[in-house]
DNA sequence: CGTATGACGTGCA
DNA sequence: GTGCACGCCATAC
């Protein structure tokens, strides 16, 4: 039995670049629908430089949080070809 | 073992 | 449309 961590991590390392998912998401491929919680805990307490956790938001669409800071998750997602919106929102598609 | 926290989500005022 | 409060899971202390 994987730790929720490693599915995550697993999940996120996933996601192509140029594309999005969410915390949501996340959790509900690791098996657990309504850890989105945990998901983002992990995320956090878990720095791996290998993961591009930047990559995750919210199911609003919105940016979220960022360990390193907000500004650094919308500078990076838009490095990868994401437009947010004034709004902190991500205009492009999420998901894989 | 029990409490508190967190990069969240949804509902209601 | 905006703001506040409650609910949820897993991990850390």
């Amino acid at each position: 039995m994987k730790s929720l961590q490693e599915k995550v991590l697993r999940l996120v390392s996933q996601i192509s670049r140029g594309k999005v998912s969410t915390y949501k998401e996340i959790a509900k491929e690791a098996g657990s629908p309504r850890a989105w919680r945990a998901v983002g805990n992990v995320l956090n307490k878990n720095r791996d430089p290998k993961i591009p956790c930047h990559r995750v938001i919210r199911s609003d669409s919105k940016v979220g949080g960022y360990r390193h800071g907000t500004k650094r998750k919308i500078a990076l997602l838009k490095k990868e070809g994401i437009i947010i919106n004034s709004h902190g929102k991500a205009t492009q598609r999420f998901r894989k």
